[in-house]
DNA sequence: GATGAATGAGGATTCATTCAT
DNA sequence: GATGAATGAATCCTCATTCAT
């Protein structure tokens, strides 16, 4: 779908020179097409960028219930949210973190609902945590404190992590669960307990160079 | 001084909307002067930005050398680390969000000088957590991963942390020791074996709203 | 063809005011246009004047090679040479003008090229001189000296010839050619033995006022 | 005297990039002062060229006066003159380059005068020209012709001369002088005959190189 | 006498967007 | 479906000039 190499190659600029500092006929040139033509399938700049977090955001939103639907117990479930969040910023970085920075690019009305939904999808987080604490199972001092280090920390991987480098997705994972257990004062949870989530690829994510020309057909 | 006044408007906006997306009138009319007037004091608007980065920067790496100089025990001299840059994150938070955020912003001059600066103060992190891990004291799997986990969790107090909040700066700094403690495996190094690095406020921070003409004189 | 309009409209302005003098607004409002859309036909300001400055060196040099390949007598060579170039700086008053003043507005890429340019033009007038100092035709103490003032007295017909004046081009070339060998020291060259090279305009030449609209189609 | 200092700055650069494109601070730099000093002394950027041009068109009235007041001659008048005004653009080439095409740049009240002395200062050729013509001493087809490209070849001599070169000013002077006989086609006048006009040197011309230092008290 | 500070106006250029083709 | 043409608004920055010190 021509949208979605739009999208591409948005996030792709977005990412490594900000929104503000991408040109239309820049993102055109990026993606095989006149600038003109971009306002045929994807409609502007900013609705480029709003469709780009909405995906992203939903996509987190959707893994954070199941993250927490299948068990009850505080320790899973957070063990579950983090590695469906590194899972998504590892196999996703630009994306994640073109959504992670951008929202302040945005017109106010994409702005307060995808705020809207980044503070639904981190009351996830924040209930996990509270029922954790409340339940003497998690070792806190402040749990605003804890969610925010937890989430930063997690969101941070989209800013090192390249799916075409020699670390593991899964790896990096197992890593964090390690990290975000320790964080909250439990034993690690174990790859079976936490693992089942399969990390998705977002269409709009930029497809890594080692990655080109796989699933392509004759018509490249 | 009027640089630094300059500079203080400089980093709220460019905190608030991004480099790019700041104006040069705009930057003259937060800091209340014309924006030619401010090429006579600032020298343009990337010299501005190069010039709150660097002063950030500088106090990174004094606070990491002093950190890393009264003792020898990696796991205070990760605490001391720790303290070090919640507590510029907490005390300089638009500041320290501005250089964490606005690198590629700059040309290549710049960017690559001050690239050297961030590089040599995360080695001094790097080089602390090589020893803890290899003197057995940390329990880590992946240095690395562990380094940029522990980094981003700290950069990301810059993201949520207002002077002006409910929130004392010295709590945050004993939860995010506790935090790094925690993840690299090692019982929480107390207050008084981390704790006597004060922290300091940079001129380019802008001052928060609470703490406004609290010392200035009868000119104001 | 836009791009011409919009080089006539310069030279108009620069002949009249100077490169450096005229602005990119002006220049858009003179060819009828947006100073936007300019940039979309012509590039840039500085790539107007460098443009039209190659038109006209290269018609020069064209000019000056047809002047010498027909006949190997030094005088008769000079007398084409000089036809040549007071038809152009006759009928290209404006261009020829600009080409002459305005290097110096040009960057040193540019710069450096069409100065070559005219070297290589002015060393044909000082070859053809040179042979006939040599040969005992042309009757010359100081070469160098009789080359750049017959060079200037040929260019400044670009100051004060106007194609809609009294004068009729031909009578101005017969003079200078009258003048031209006298300079040298030799029996004036008859209009037979130099004249057939016609006079060509350039496109980017604007059109002087009594001419306007004289070719042009329904649609003006 | 500071304003001298000031107007040799101005000619120097002025002559090299042009009026339009010299900024008042570059001024102020190139003659070691303030640009808000220069005000004082000179009183902007317009009356600066205008004094200079001033100084060399009054200079250049008083060398016609001299050059026809002594002879009535017209082939020794035209010698005269030739020589004066080769001898004044050979001494004081910027300035006079700068008076030649810089008149444009005035606002129309000094434009106005300037243009009328040097249409005087045109005038002195053209009537000696007409007399030469009309005794039947020239040999000339057409008179207005004949005085414009012996102005621009003498004009011209400006834009190649500079004093610290090899080419001693007499001998130049004494080359132009042959060219103007030959051009009016009289024989050629004897330097006895048209040499006792020592040429001078203005005020405004900046120093070359070589001379640098000649004259300068203990204070330089 | 000399200057740093200050500014409104304007410099060239790029912007995101629309529209006729 | 696709694009070149077109533009008003905005970009960063420099301008000549004035004035208080």
């Amino acid at each position: 779908m021509r949208l979605e190499e739009i999208q591409q190659a948005a996030v792709g600029l977005f990412a490594q020179k900000g929104y503000a500092a991408t040109g239309i006929r820049e993102l055109g040139r990026a993606a095989g097409i006149n600038s003109a033509t971009l306002y045929h399938y994807a409609g502007g700049k900013e609705e480029i960028l709003s469709g780009v977090m909405r995906t992203c955001l939903e996509q987190l939103l959707r893994s954070a219930i199941d993250a927490t639907s299948s068990s009850a117990d505080p320790g899973i479930q957070l063990a579950r949210l983090v590695r469906g969040h590194v899972g998504l910023c590892a196999l996703n970085p630009l994306t994640a973190k073109v959504t992670d920075q951008e929202i302040r690019a945005l017109g106010s009305r994409d702005q307060e609902a995808l705020i809207g939904m980044r503070d639904d999808y981190e009351s996830v987080f924040a209930k996990v945590i509270e029922r954790g604490a409340r339940t003497g199972v998690f070792q806190l001092t402040d749990l605003r404190i804890a969610r925010l280090a937890l989430l930063e920390m997690c969101n941070g991987v989209a800013n090192w992590y390249r799916p075409d480098g020699r670390l593991d997705v899964t790896e990096v994972q197992d890593r964090f669960v390690e990290f975000a257990c320790r964080l909250v004062g439990i034993s690690v949870v174990s790859r079976e307990e936490s693992g089942d989530l399969p990390p998705i690829r977002l269409a709009c994510e930029p497809v890594p160079v080692h990655l080109r020309g796989q699933n392509m057909g004759a018509a490249g």
